[in-house]
DNA sequence: TTGACATGCAAGTAACTACTTGCCTATTGT
DNA sequence: ACAATAGGCAAGTAGTTACTTGCATGTCAA
């Protein structure tokens, strides 16, 4: 639980989470490139494969090997009912 | 917005929360005796004073001078919708 | 097989975080 | 006034985080 909320901590892996929701199945390579290309965000290559091995650990991230490259997938599920326990109506 | 996930990413600032999620109105000393209490957390008063600074800072917390006393009070507010952008259904 | 491509691994660094320690301020009760 | 109570402030420290740098591994195409 605490992995996920620190791993949405930070505005990078956030927008690669935006990413990823909006395309799923992108390689490492696709995810940087759109990530210079929509949000002007001049992360490294090996920043963004840090950000997304955080983002693997917190299981908001799927990847699976497909020849050379790695294949991304959003997995929303540990976002669901996150903050319930501090949203009861009482 | 970061505020709020990196606010959230602590084991401690969750109980403070889940402690005025309970019971509204509770100064500093009342949080730490309760932490202790309930959850056997062994955390100084100095220490839950800044967490709670980082949870006002946040947003997540508001709170009001009672003569000598502090009373503070959960402000779910900014945890509603907080992961709406990436459970869309698409 | 050779080179280009996609990614992984590991060490180093600067900044940040949680926590402690020590002292200070303000309020209340007697 | 005085002591006790509730809390604040600031410096220091150990551990963590985000990022870079340099090199290594594995895959595909010609």
């Amino acid at each position: 639980m605490s992995d996920v909320f620190r791993a949405l901590a930070d505005p990078t892996r956030r927008l690669i989470l935006d990413e990823l929701a909006e395309r799923d199945d992108q390689s490492l390579f696709e995810i940087c490139s759109r990530l210079v290309m929509k949000h002007g965000n001049t992360s490294s290559r090996q920043a963004i494969s840090q950000h997304l091995a955080v983002l693997e650990d917190a299981d908001l991230v799927h990847s699976r090997r497909a020849g050379r490259t790695k294949i991304h997938r959003l997995n929303p599920e540990p976002l669901r009912s996150l903050t319930a326990r501090w949203l009861t109506t009482h």
